[in-house]
DNA sequence: AATGAATGAGCGTTCATTCAT
DNA sequence: TATGAATGAACGCTCATTCAT
C-alpha cells in the first residue's frame, strides 16, 4: 500500500523525467536544470528532491528510457515474422523515440559511465531478435556467411550514421523518410 | 623569408591547434579554453591573441584537420589499387586520428555550422575515391547492384559505428584491433 | 499577505539596489558588479538572479530613484510657494541624492538608453513645477520676456555646472555650501 | 638642434596624439589603446614607448589641447569686442573642437587628477577674457549686480547643459544650431 | 514533499602593459 | 625607435547544487 505522499512523489518523478525526456530530445544533454524544471513545471530545487545530481536524473532517465523501447522490441519477437517485417518494426519503434535517441547516440560519450550500459542493453536486445531472425533465414542459405555480429553492427551502423548526420539526408524525420530505402538495401546487402 | 617573430607567432599558433587537438580528443568538445592553454603551456589570453573566439578556434583546428586528412587520403587515388587496398588504406588514415575523429563524429552537430562543412568536405573525398574504386569493381560484375550512396554510408556506417561504441569492441584503438576483420566483411556484403 | 520567502527576497533585492547606488555614488557606472556584491553583502552570483544583466540592475536603480525623486519633487507643487521657495526645495531634494546624482548627470551618455528616459523623465517634473511657479510671476511682469525652456535650463545648467565642477567649489557638498548664492543669484538673473 | 630620430619620434608622437584626439571624440575616453594604434597606424606597442600609460596619454592629449583651444581664445581678447561677439567666437572656437569637448565635460569626473588642472585652466582662460568684456559693459551700468563668478558660471553651465544633452535639442552640433539662441537669451540674463 | 533564493566556481572574452626582437 | 606577441587580472554572466522555509 502506498501513501498519499508516496503516489505524489512519484507522481512528481514522472513529471521530472518527461520533461527531461522532452527538453534533452530537442536541446540536447547540455540542457540545463532550469529548462528541465520549467518544463515540468515544478521548481528547480524540487529536481534534487529526486535526483541527487544530474548525472543521476540522466541515468534514471536513461534507465526508464531503456525499458520503454525494450518493452516495444520485445513485442516483435513474439511473432514469426520476416527480417523485412522485423526491420521495418525496429525502425518504427525508434521512429517513436527519434530525436532523443539521435541525441543519445550522438553524446553518449560524454554522458556518465552508467548511461552507456543502458545503450549496450537497448543494442543487445536489439541484436538478440535480430539474431533470431536471421537465423532462421541463415538455415534457408540465403543470408551470406559473415559473422552476426557485422551484420548487426551494420544494420546498426547504417540507421545510426542516418540518424546522426540527419541534415545532409532529410530536413524532418531521415528514418521515416528513407525508411524503405534502408532496409531494401541492407537486405540486398546480407543476402547472397 | 619569414622574420623570427612570424616564425615564432606561426610556433605558437601551431603549439595552440595542437594542444586544442589533444585537448579535444581527450575531453571532447566541451574542453575548456583554460584547459587548451594549460595544455599548449601558454596564457589564457594568448589564445585570444591568435583567435578570435572558441568557435573560430574550432574551425580554424578542424581546416587544418581537414586539409592534413585529405592530404592523407589524395594519395590514395593516385594508386590504381584495389578496394580492399583503399579501405584498409582509409583505415589507416584514420587510426592516425583515431580519438579526434571519433569525437568529431560523435560531436559534430554541436559544432559550429562552418565545423559542418569540413567534415562533409572530407566525407566527399573519401566518397570520390572509394566511388572510383567500386566503379571499376562494378565493371567487372562483381559488386552487387546497390546505389553508390547506400555502398558509401554502409561503409562509414559501419566504421563510425566500432568508433562511437568503441569501448564496447576494444581497450585501445578499435581500428588497430578490428581493422582486417571489418574490411574483410565489409566487402563480403557489398560482393555478389 | 507576504510570505517571509517574498520579504527576504525584496530585502535582497533592496540590499542590492542600495548597494549599487552607493557604489555607483562613489565609484560612478564603471564600477564592476564584483564591487556591488560586496558591497551588498551577498555573492557575485546573487546580483544576477535579481537582475538578469547590469544594464537592467541600472535601469531598475534609476527607476526606483526616479520615482523617489519625484515623490519628493511632487510634494513641492501642492503648496502655492514663491519662486524661491520652490528652488530652495528643488536644491535640497537633490542635496538627498547628491553624489549619485552628480554621477548621473555626468553619465548619463554612457548608460543603456532606458536610463535616459528617466533622467528625461525627472528633468520634465522638474520643468512642470518651475513653469508653474514661474508663470505666476510671470503674470506680476516681474519675471524677462525670455523663453521658458531658456529660463529652465539656465537653471539645471548652473546648479549641474556646480555640481560636475564640485571640486572647484567645495570641499563636500557643493549645493550645500552655495544653495543660497545661486538660488539669490539665479533670481536676480531672470528678474526684470 | 634635433637629431633625425628626435624628430622621428615626435612626428609619431604626434600621430599618437592626434588619433587618440579623434577616437576620444568619437568613441568617449573609454575607447582602448588599440583603437587608438590602428588610428594613428601605429603599432600597440609604440604608444608605451611615448607614454607610460594611458592616463599620461590622456594628460598629455589634454595639455596639448589646453593650450591649443587656449590660443584660439587668446586671439579674442586682443579685439575690443562687445559681449555679443566675444560669446560667438567662443562658441566657435569650441564647435572646432565640439565632440572631443563633449566627452571631457562629460566625463572629466572618471578621468585622472591631473586632467582637471586642464579642464580648469581652459576654462579660467575664458573667464578672464569674459570678465574684460563685462567689466566693460559694467562700467556701461547695462549689468546686473551679480557676482563675475556667477556671470561666468551661468555661461558656462548654459552651453555645457545643452552639450551634454545634446541629444535632446539637436541630431547634429547643438552649439551650430542653438548658437544665436543661447547668446542672446543669455545676453537678455545677465543685463538689466 | 516542495520551494526558490543564494551560492561560488568557472565560463569565454577584453585590454593595458611588458619585453624580446 | 618601433614592433607586436604574450601576459594575466578582471570583466559580466551561467548554472548545478544547497538549504532555510
Amino acid at each position: 500500500m502506498k501513501t498519499k505522499r508516496q503516489i505524489q512523489k512519484e507522481a512528481t518523478r514522472k513529471l521530472i523525467l518527461d520533461a527531461a525526456y522532452q527538453v534533452y530530445a530537442n536541446e540536447g544533454f547540455s540542457a540545463t536544470t532550469n529548462q528541465i524544471a520549467k518544463a515540468a513545471n515544478v521548481s528547480h530545487g524540487t529536481i534534487f528532491v529526486h535526483f541527487p545530481t544530474v548525472d543521476n536524473l540522466i541515468i534514471c532517465l536513461l534507465e526508464r528510457f531503456g525499458s520503454e523501447i525494450n518493452e516495444h522490441l520485445h513485442l516483435l519477437s513474439e511473432k514469426d515474422e520476416s527480417l523485412e517485417t522485423f526491420l521495418a518494426a525496429h525502425i518504427n519503434v525508434l521512429i517513436c523515440y527519434e530525436d532523443f535517441y539521435k541525441r543519445l547516440i550522438s553524446e553518449i560519450n560524454s554522458l556518465p559511465q552508467e548511461a552507456k550500459y543502458v545503450f549496450i542493453n537497448i543494442q543487445s536486445v536489439v541484436s538478440l531478435h535480430l539474431n533470431q531472425v536471421i537465423e532462421r533465414d541463415k538455415e534457408q542459405k540465403v543470408i551470406k556467411e559473415i559473422p552476426m555480429h557485422i551484420i548487426f553492427n551494420s544494420w546498426l551502423g547504417l540507421i545510426h550514421y542516418y540518424l546522426t548526420n540527419n541534415y545532409l539526408f532529410a530536413a524532418g524525420s531521415v528514418l521515416t523518410d528513407h525508411k524503405d530505402e534502408l532496409i531494401l538495401n541492407y537486405i540486398k546487402l546480407i543476402r547472397k
